[in-house]
This record gives structure tokens, C-alpha cells and sequence, in this order.
DNA sequence: GCCCTTTTTGCTCATATGAGCAGAGCGCCG
DNA sequence: CGGCGCTCTGCTCATATGAGCAAAAAGGGC
């Protein structure tokens, strides 16, 4: 019933049989009037040649394979990455990744006594997916000064909340707007004993997790009233491409505008790269760009990301 | 390093690691703290919820499970149906579909002495796709009215001959139009010797091999001026779905305008379904409708078609 | 709390598969 | 035409996997 030429096109007969019917080598061979030798190496070889795809539709599921690359190529302590695979748009991609990030937090180990945290809606899912009991006794501390301008004013302070009962401990908050207009009242709010001992305890806690936003009209700083577009527009001329707990960064990870960045509260990005553990979740179409300078430039130590964002960054000549 | 909580996350971890990372059972077991028969199991629960999904990417794939089921429900003698997975639009998806008529048209046994075809983009495809020297000595004739008013002209003619040459053979033409404006004439040209030859010719194929049209303005039928965009406007305002050698039938598989199919040349859809061997070549998003028509009305023997469509024929409440 | 039912676990054993090797077939060159 | 090296085939044997079963554990009603 089947005059099958050539060798490819019976490794595909063979391949249907065994995967679709899953029929036996033996059985396969029958069929196709081959030994079940034949079959087997006719099988071997249209897997390697990569006709057989076998892919895991799980919106848990992780891609271990490019885990191991993102790892090596940009020397990281560890790496995430969840499929694409079935997602239904960006929202559910990014999803994907929280839970990753959930999960990886919850394994963790040595468990952190102090999980430094940044604020934002990645956070927020980050926070919501964790399960409850993930961890005991963990202080969440913030790293970069919160909202507080508009009614979003409590996203920041809820995520850590939830973090830090999820997991029994405490929640410290950072009590400073995110940027402050003249530098004066950044130092003097800096030196407020309240408002140091913060930055104190995280500068000294034992990970960090935190996210990047894009650089763009659509930035949380903007949404919080911290900057205009224009100013947002301004950074991106200056070759912003986003911003990571609150200051604003180019391709190479450099602060693009420093004497913003000095009136910007919270932990500096040096002392962010020399954290022994610092988890940072970027998902997403448009965080390409974000993603591959925060990798590139040591902001972190573990990256949670998706398949795309990590082909992107795997994609390029960069040599390391 | 991982703390998995449930059994249905353990599994999808169980499988990245056998699948992904191909690690032996075994392995498994020791990274994820189990026996190696519960990784077993694990994988084994995986694949029946559906979470393990492996595909034949290749374009001469098929799908047999498909196959079968539109075997069964349809009570076909055959059914050879191409995978969607890979392919970039719907001519990729056609030319498959083509391919896989060929291959299934050299396979045949006995190998046709007689091959009766029709016409149209389809069975120039296919006639395309076929290998020389795929058969030897078959004799290939015409079943309907060709094309000859445009220039399109020398389209069906040059199907026919291509198929029979590339098996060593005849080609039999049917000299006449597709459909005639008066009744009168077409009935004396049936009867002119020439074109009865033909015809009983035709009726004595032992197989027969054709496409079918959706009824539409971009028909062949109205491309090569036998019919008026108008006059397909009416047919399907009657109930056409599609045309099947030049005559239109509606949902049920029945001629939809009488007197128009009396003026059309060519074997009847009666002598066609009486047929022991008619393959349908249907493929294509837009052919749902007919292929279904064509399936319960018994119309093939044989069914080539792609994916989507024999999703479609087995989705709904049909009861055969 | 106790006993019975149901599920899950760890196992033995049969089967399926892949690695590696010896011999056959084939082309190529002198 | 014969020798040489190459690839391909069929095999043996070690390993990986799945079926089936008995024991253990978990749940559930009284």
C-alpha cells in the first residue's frame, strides 16, 4: 500500500507508526517490510534532524535547555525560562513567568532572612502566585522608594505585605517617594534615621528580587507622576531602554542620566551587582532589550524570563 | 532546589527532564527524590493528560489517527489527511495536501489501467507532485469539460498529459466544453462519436481521481467564462457549497439546478459515486463545506485532505 | 478509634530499545 | 580485474521501560 522511496520519507512513516500509533520498532518494521534495526536508526535519525518535536504544554513547564544556555553564555547562578508554548497573548506569558519566579523564590536555598524587593505590577503577580506558607520567617524589605503620588499608592506596600505573610515574616516599607525634585531633599531624606535604617537593612539583605520596566510613555514612574513622557522621551534619546528600581538604563547597563539618578531613593545599582543573590523577572515581547542589559551588565544573578526573551538574548553575536 | 508540591507538577518537571534533557528514568528519579518506577508512573499520567505532545514535523507527514477516524465515520475505503504543524499558509498547505494525493495515487494497487481525472488548480498540483515513472502504462482521460474559452486553455489538457507521461501512458482528452448555453447542443455533443468515445471511456476507469471548487465568484468555472459571478450567486442562494466536475451540489451532496447540470458535459455524479475507486483531493480552509458534502454524500471512495479540515468533518453532531 | 475499602508504593519479571561490533555490499582507483 | 576503504546491515548483549502484583498507606463510615 505504500511505495516509500527514500530514506527520509520512510523515517517519517516509521516516526508516525511509533509516535502517533505508538506501535512497537518490531511492529513498525512489520509494516514498513524493514528489521527493527533499520527501524531504529531511521527513527534516531529523523529525531535529529529534528522532524520530531516533542514539546511540554504545561503552563508550569520550564525550557531547561535554554535555562543551561542563558546560564552559561551570561555566567549566572541560575536562569528561568517558561514556554511559550499554548500561551493565549503577553498577559498569560507574563503570568507564566511570576509563577516562575514564585517558585524558584520558594526554592531557594539557603531560605533568605531578608528578601529585598523592588515594586511594580511584575512584582505584585510575582507576589500573588506565591503560595501561602512558601517560606517562614522571611523579612521583605523594600529596595527603592514606592508609590505614593495616586491612587496606586498602595500597589507597592501590598506586594511586600503579601510577600512577607505569605512566608510569616515582616514587611518593612521604604518611606520615600521614588525620585525627589532637588537633590537637597533626596540627601535629607536619606539621612532620616527612619528612612536610612531602611535602606540599611536592604543593603544588607540576603536576596533581591526585582523587575525592569520598559522605557516608555506607559513607565510605572511615569503612571506615578515621578516623570512627564517628555522626561521619559528625553532618557530614551539619551539611549535609555529601561529602568531598573527606579533608574533608568542604556544597552550597556550604564545610568544614562546621573543627576537623575542621584535624586532617585533606594539601593544603588552597584550595590544591586554586587549582591551575592539577586532574581530578577523580565517577561515579555517587549522587555527584549531591558532584559539583555540587565544580563549583560551583572544586575543580576538569577534572571526569570520567557523562551522569547531568552532566544532574543541567545539570538545575537554578542561574545559573552 | 525544588520544592514540588503536587503530583501533576512533579510530572511536568518529570518530563522536562526525560524529554528535554533526555536523562534515563532513572536519573530522573535520583534529581527529583523518587523511585524510578513513580517517575514512571508520572510520565506515564503526563501523556494521558495531554501534557506530553509530540508532532512529525515534516511536510510529507501525515496524520493516522485522523485517517482512521475519517475512515470509520465516513465509511471510506481510505482517507490520507497532511498535518498543519509548520506550514506557512494555506498554498503550503495545499501543496501538501497535493503531495499527498500523489503519493497515495502511486501507491494505489491494482495500479489503474484507466485513470479518470478532472480538472482545476488542485489536479494540476497534484499532476506536479506526482514522481516520474510513478506508475507504468496507465491510460489517464478526462471526466468533464475543459476549459477552452480563456487561457487558461491549455491548463487542463496539460494536467492530463503530465500525469500520463510521467506514468508512460495515454492521455484522452474530452473535447468539449464544460457547459453549454442550450440543452440541445449539449446533447448532440454527447452524441458526436468523438466525445461519446470519451465518455464511455471515462465511465470504464477503474479510478478516478478529482478535485472540488467552492461555489464563489473566484470559481474556476466562473474564471473560465462557462458561468457568470451572478449566476454563482444564484446557485448559492440555492444552497450550493461547491462544484465537484463542474456540477454544483448543495450540503447534502445533491445537484442543486437541475436543468444547468443537464447542460454540463461530463460523467454524471451518480456514475461517480457508483465508482469503485474515486479519490477526492480537498484541502484548504475554505473547502470545509464541500469536503463535508462530498464525504456524506458518498461522492468518494477515497479522501486526501489536510488537518483543519478533517477536524472539521468530525467535529460536529453528525451522526454519520 | 477501628475495620474495611481504595489508592499508592515498591517490587519482579517480561519486553523494548540502544550501543557497539563483525561481516556484506559497494564504489573507486590503480 | 582486483584490492582497498567506506557505508550499511544484521546481529549480540547490556540497559531502559512497562505490566502486573503484593504489601503498605491512606481515607471513610460507623
Amino acid at each position: 500500500m505504500e511505495i516509500t522511496d527514500n530514506d527520509e520519507l520512510l523515517s517519517i512513516r516509521a516516526a508516525e507508526l511509533y509516535y502517533d500509533e505508538n506501535k512497537t520498532q518490531d511492529e513498525v518494521g512489520a509494516i514498513l517490510k524493514l528489521t527493527r534495526w533499520k527501524v531504529g536508526r531511521l527513527l534516531a535519525s529523523a529525531k535529529d534532524k529534528g522532524f520530531i518535536r516533542i514539546e511540554i504544554v504545561h503552563p508550569r513547564a520550564r525550557r531547561l535547555s535554554l535555562e543551561r544556555a542563558i546560564k552559561e553564555r551570561f555566567s549566572l547562578a541560575d536562569a528561568i525560562v517558561v514556554p511559550t508554548a499554548g500561551t493565549r497573548g503577553q498577559d498569560d506569558l507574563r503570568a507564566r513567568a511570576a509563577q516562575g519566579a514564585a517558585d524558584y523564590l520558594a526554592s531557594l536555598r539557603p531560605v533568605p532572612r531578608t528578601l529585598g524587593i523592588s515594586w511594580g505590577r511584575t512584582l505584585h503577580d510575582v507576589a500573588e502566585h506565591l503560595a501561602e506558607g512558601w517560606a517562614t520567617g522571611v523579612n521583605v524589605v523594600q529596595i527603592n522608594g514606592g508609590v505614593s503620588v495616586n491612587q496606586r499608592a498602595g500597589t507597592a506596600a501590598a506586594t511586600a505585605f503579601e510577600i512577607a505573610r505569605k512566608a510569616s515574616g515582616q514587611a518593612t516599607l521604604l518611606p520615600s517617594p521614588a525620585i525627589l525634585e532637588r537633590l537637597e531633599t533626596k540627601q535629607s531624606i536619606e539621612s532620616d534615621r527612619t528612612v536610612a535604617g531602611v535602606l540599611t537593612m536592604a543593603a544588607n539583605a540576603s536576596a533581591y528580587l526585582y523587575s525592569a520596566g520598559v522605557a516608555g510613555a506607559d513607565s510605572a514612574l511615569v503612571e506615578s507622576g515621578y516623570l512627564t513622557s517628555g522626561d521619559v522621551d528625553e532618557l530614551v534619546r539619551r539611549g535609555a531602554v529601561g529602568d531598573v528600581v527606579g533608574r533608568y538604563i542604556d544597552a550597556a547597563g550604564m545610568i544614562v542620566d546621573p543627576s537623575l539618578d542621584e535624586r532617585t531613593v533606594g539601593m544603588s545599582l552597584d550595590a544591586l551587582r554586587s549582591a551575592e543573590t539577586s532574581i530578577a523577572v523580565i517577561a515579555g515581547e517587549g522587555k527584549h532589550a531591558v532584559a539583555r542589559a540587565v544580563v549583560t551588565s551583572g544586575l543580576c544573578t538569577v534572571l526569570v524570563t520567557d523562551e522569547g526573551t531568552a532566544l532574543d538574548l541567545l539570538d545575537t553575536n554578542f561574545p559573552a
